[in-house]
DNA sequence: ACGTTTTCATAAAAATGTCATAAACTGCAG
DNA sequence: CTGCAGTTTATGACATTTTTATGAAAACGT
């Protein structure tokens, strides 16, 4: 599956640039001009990284960003800032907002490209369709299957779903809202407490090995997934 | 059946050379001369490798790889570039962007050949019409035949089309869309449910020796062959 | 007309969310 | 340290919804 970019820049031209070289390297890129359309863009489906231009009209790209932070579900979506050359004390500022890379126009393709691929591979370090493996536990999302020890592990979309978020996010507490958002998508109107028993229905599915272990749950915070 | 090579070069004589090569060697080749007729020759039918000039015109060769990989339907066909000679940093992105291998100009015909076996060979093992067999259960092309321990199964030329799909790409949850997109070929206005049909007819046609159990639902995304 | 494919209606199965209750944990008073 | 009350989580059951399986009829191509 492809990553999506999103391209906050307000000068037409650049912005179809932009475009253009990341489709051609095999992302899917969608666009916004303004502070508002940049807002109104990071919703779901989430961008896995967004390209910010500094300087937009209205509200500088820096407010974009702070806005990003903000909120739970796109503090963590990676952002590269776009600045005019020598604007050193943006790139500082930028950096203090919390970019997590910058480009200095006019910057070659190959350079962006390299960059864009540097900050995910940092920030999701696993690829979209890949074996995870955790302690014996295999979860293959090509074949869509759960193995341990050489057996297939039987359970739902959901709990297949939710393991999936786990293993690519281990040694790190989320709580059931979280979990929801991330698992079941936002704007559910789903019970909290339906978590509790997905969590359990995920840990009788891989308890046969005794993974059920690695799914463990912190008292008055949530859940986590740990190999420790 | 003889596998089917696109050639993209713009140069004709070359072109010819090397449709005269592939020919010789049994092949089928079909050919384009830039960037458009590349694009234009990647649908139905799908050639089962394609041979990429790095420098075309209007759009260069990796151009074409690229757009490839952004589809589902040519994203697994395996690409050879042509380069010319010490174009390193060519080949290294070339292999970047997806490519297999690759040949410098001017290259012999029997290296070509070796090349192009190895990558089919890699790519896809099993051959066009050789027999494939899965815990007994036989599927030979040439005959255009099912058995399964001395025994002619019955099935009719959709079901043979999909298990013969299923046997050479296993391990793989395909969504009834894809399958219909593999199976039926693209642009074919037949419901997601036939599909469902069809998976029926399959398993009870090859369910006498119990191999129904290799087609596998998995529920909310499709079906899967898997011997597991 | 025949064999095959597709659609449709319905049955069956699986998954989901919610609830009630049990169990585990926490802090605090005794 | 012990027991209790208040919280939080675990678990089993269940109604509902969603998805898949299946049989039969209609449509199709030859």
């Amino acid at each position: 599956m492809a990553r999506k970019i999103l391209v906050v820049e307000d000068e037409a031209p650049i912005r179809e640039m932009l475009c253009f070289v990341l489709e051609q390297n095999g992302y899917q890129a969608t666009t916004a001009q303004d502070y508002d359309s940049a807002i109104n863009a990071l919703t779901e489906p989430y961008p896995d990284l967004v390209l910010l231009d500094w300087m937009l009209p209205g509200g500088s790209g820096i407010q974009v960003a702070k806005k990003m932070k903000q909120h739970e579900l796109t503090r963590h979506i990676p952002i590269i800032m776009i600045t005019a050359r020598g604007e050193e004390e943006d790139k500082v500022r930028g950096l203090e907002v919390g970019a997590d890379d910058y480009v200095t126009k006019p910057f070659s393709p190959k350079e962006l490209m390299a960059r864009i691929k540097a900050v995910i591979r940092r920030v999701a370090p696993t690829s979209l369709d890949e074996v995870i493996e955790v302690q014996g536990l295999k979860l293959d999302p090509v074949s869509h299957r759960v193995m341990a020890s050489d057996h297939a592990l039987d359970m739902g979309p959901t709990e297949f779903r939710l393991l999936h978020f786990f293993m690519t996010h281990p040694e790190r507490v989320y709580s059931r809202e979280q979990l929801l958002d991330h698992v079941w998508g936002t704007n559910v109107y789903v019970e909290d407490r339906t978590v509790d028993v997905h969590i359990r229905r995920l840990r009788k599915a891989i308890s046969i090995a005794g993974h059920d272990r690695l799914v463990q749950t912190v008292r008055g915070s949530g859940y986590r997934f740990s190999a420790k």
